[in-house]
DNA sequence: TGACTTACATACGCATCGTATGAATGTGCA
DNA sequence: TGCACATTCATACGATGCGTATGTAAGTCA
């Protein structure tokens, strides 16, 4: 068992607190997390975090890069199997939503991670998931179905903001099924409003 | 200066408490805002602050009160003096987005009170901005002005959700003026979708 | 005026955090 | 191969902040 190499000790370690903090934020939250108890739920101490995150913060920022990730990732394969890119990008838009309600993102991704770091869409996320967004939508407008006085950045900030409150109501809601489509329903009237076509002024 | 009516002095206590929370709620936020620090600006200790507020999470909530109050009172003013019912609508929401902007705003109602108290729109603010939102929704609805499948509480939610955003993006922006003109073009467009008429689908 | 209640301060114990230090193990170079 | 070094992680320590229990002064009502 001796002389095992020392990267792959490395990312192990890292993986087993990244695993062991992203149970604790999603579940009690960020701020009521201790460090020592999840430290210690992987089976180590506080030496280890601070080594390698430099600090709850740090380990927070991981976590979410690590969510980040996964979803950027499901959301590619659902937008990339769809006929019409508009339609593609309302299927997007949906699953974002229904991503928002898994316990562990919503408390995250968008509760915890906002308060603690701050604005989301200034986050280090090279590859993230409003990243997919803004491209999405970059692409629609060049290919004519959104209005051209809408920036593609500036609809990915109004889409994002309600879809998680939408997302929120649904997951506090006592009928989350009718909840989901009365939401839905607002939310792509919103989303009407920025194609181009179909208004007269 | 002796025998000063009790209930005035509990107000007075009460109201130092607010301002010197407020304050250091909007500045360095709530989980780095020590009670021992403010207690003291007030001239008073956490003892105070247990007894009329029961800890922390109670005094937030007196805070979040009253500054939906001031905001309530700020909107109610803007929508009263409108023409145009809709207009008012859209004026009252742009004046919401204005407000976000404000740091004590954004930080203790937009940012620490959702992660600290949960869903804003689950909070008791019997007569809250919120509110009003969906009152004017519900009478627009009522008036025609809104397409009648979308309901006013889902409608409130996607708006508040896209200003709130809006506001974050601008106040986070190297050039605020550019950054507003071009969040309330979207913003604007994405309302557009709530309306009734021109469409066609 | 005296018993009682209320408002608030003080004191204590506990949990948590950040840092400084120490031990053990892998790694690069002779 | 062996040794100096760097790195990984645990341990120890001090500081801070929180919640509760208790004490005290002041107001209230008979």
């Amino acid at each position: 068992m001796a002389h095992r190499p020392r990267s792959e000790m490395i990312a192990e370690t890292r993986g087993k607190l990244i695993v062991a903090a992203r149970k604790a934020f999603g579940t009690v939250g960020y701020a009521e997390a201790s460090m020592d108890d999840f430290t210690a739920d992987a089976g180590l101490t506080r030496g280890a975090l601070y080594h390698h995150f430099g600090g709850k913060k740090g380990l927070l920022e991981a976590v979410i890069a690590q969510l980040d990730s996964e979803m950027s990732a499901r959301l590619n394969e659902i937008s990339s199997r769809a006929d019409n890119p508009w339609q593609g990008f309302v299927d997007e838009c949906t699953a974002y939503i229904e991503m928002a309600l898994e316990p562990e993102i919503q408390r995250i991704v968008h509760r915890d991670g906002p308060a603690v770091l701050g604005d989301p869409f200034q986050w280090a996320n090279q590859d993230g998931c409003i990243a997919s967004l803004i491209r999405n939508l970059t692409a629609l407008k060049a290919a004519g179905f959104v209005r051209p006085d809408v920036e593609a950045d500036a609809a990915a900030r109004m889409i994002n903001g309600a879809s998680v409150q939408a997302a929120i109501w649904i997951a506090n809601s006592d009928d989350p099924e009718a909840t989901s489509a009365r939401a839905v329903v607002a939310f792509r009237a919103m989303l009407e409003g920025l194609r181009l076509v179909h208004r007269a002024q």
